[in-house]
DNA sequence: AACTATTTATAAGA
DNA sequence: TTCTTATAAATAGTT
């Protein structure tokens, strides 16, 4: 729906395909938000970009909180990039997110219940515990930010949560 | 887009909707599916129609990891919505989970990486597990199935992974 | 970021 | 559900 049909292919200029990604992703946030309007469906989109900046659509409410993670996301695969990257690193990197998770639960009550309710998600793994504390060290260096993208669709699961909006948004990627 | 202009609010119509709800959920997985190629982006979609029934698309290749966990869902919320279900029965769900996690990677060497990634992605708690335990009793009951949509969703925050094509799927839900 | 010629999606009807 | 078709909406190329 332009000038011309274009292929189905990768679009090889970049600065086109700079241009062609930002209105394609808008006009599917903005389908999908229709799709949620006229039939109340849930939904919850993750776009990374070719600059691999996440972007997140939901509807209702996921999107709140999946900026959040996405947000820390980033920030997490800047550590892992570092070499000096170790255990402490990570570990510290984790302590604030649940930092900031408590600091969200705090300043924003319409949040509380789904983050309880993501924190339980996260907590009702009654199996791996014993073995996880084993393979840990092994693990570790495998890329704790997986986890953050997995706490924002969480929510999607769940009943419809009341007074959270959906919403569109963006977070600053490194390109 | 149609013979008409129609109102952005929900489609009383029940019949009607559905309509609506399929038409434009296939328009919105195409509308992903050329946003990927034609960007090379990485794209995941959870859908849940009015009747709560999941669709999910990915690119690249998430999707047959998704709508695994997508019908465990169905399955634990039918567990959960027994009045019977206690932690056992969640146990055994859960060993389940793991048990067809196991079987997937032996049967789909293409599968192999990307489950190996999130199962380190589930195993990257460093701090959690012991608050986990104490914990536990009380968090269990409430729904076990939010990990397995995380879980599906794991995957999309990767680099891409060779050899494993974008595809959608449905699962049959309760409607 | 705006414009507009076209293509594409889809609402209503069969 | 699938197809048809008139019309609304998205967008490719351009300014």
């Amino acid at each position: 729906m332009g000038r011309r049909k274009i292929e189905m292919a990768i679009v090889t200029k970049p600065e086109a395909r700079q241009v062609t990604f930002s209105k394609r992703r808008m006009g599917l946030f903005k389908k999908a938000n229709e799709l949620a309007i006229l039939c109340g469906a849930k939904i919850v989109i993750v776009v990374f970009s070719p600059g691999n900046k996440p972007y997140s659509f939901g509807h209702p409410g996921v999107d709140a909180i999946a900026s959040k993670f996405l947000q820390q996301e980033l920030d997490l695969n800047d550590v892992l990039e570092t070499p000096s990257s170790n255990i402490e690193d990570l570990n510290q990197q984790h302590e604030k997110v649940l930092a900031d998770i408590s600091e969200a639960e705090k300043e924003d009550k319409a949040d509380e219940e789904m983050l309880k309710e993501y924190k339980s998600a996260l907590l009702s793994q009654p199996k791996e515990w014993k073995d996880s504390l084993i393979e840990l060290k092994d693990m570790v260096k495998s890329r704790l930010c997986d986890l953050d993208i997995s706490q924002s669709m969480v929510l999607l699961a769940k009943e419809p949560v009341v007074g959270i909006k959906n919403q569109v948004t963006e977070k600053k990627g490194k390109y």
